[in-house]
DNA sequence: ATTCTGACGTGGG
DNA sequence: CCCCACGCCAGAA
């Protein structure tokens, strides 16, 4: 099932992001080889929604904005799950985010 | 077919 | 660090 579809492989690394830790929509968009595309990522993200598996909140901009925030169920839900997590999350922004960033280039293979 | 928007990134100030 | 402007590709009206 070498399924190369996009968005197949932006839920696999979704999936794969570990506890605890985030990434970016451009680290992943680089890792898939459409850097510069960081947009066609949060697309896919968008249409993860079907997938119960994919962990869509430890995924934020690189600044560690939670910029998708307002696509999660309630406003709040996407820090409450970080944070949930021991992310610390202050006015929407990820604290401490160099040490919590997870790179799928750099542990994925 | 055209136009705008969008869960972004980068560069410059 | 923050703010502004441009570029990226796909989808909706």
């Amino acid at each position: 099932m070498a399924e190369t579809g996009f968005f197949q492989k932006v839920y696999m690394v979704a999936e794969q992001i570990p506890f605890g830790r985030v990434t970016s929509y451009g680290a992943i968009a680089k890792y898939l080889g459409a850097a510069g595309s960081a947009r066609m990522v949060g697309w896919a993200m968008n249409a993860s929604h079907n997938i119960p598996s994919i962990q869509a909140h430890r995924v934020v901009n690189k600044r560690g904005l939670l910029t998708g925030k307002h696509h999660f169920d309630g406003t709040n839900l996407m820090q409450q799950l970080l944070e949930s997590e021991g992310v610390k999350v202050i006015n929407n922004k990820i604290q401490n985010l160099e040490e919590l960033f997870w790179d799928p280039m750099k542990e994925l293979p």
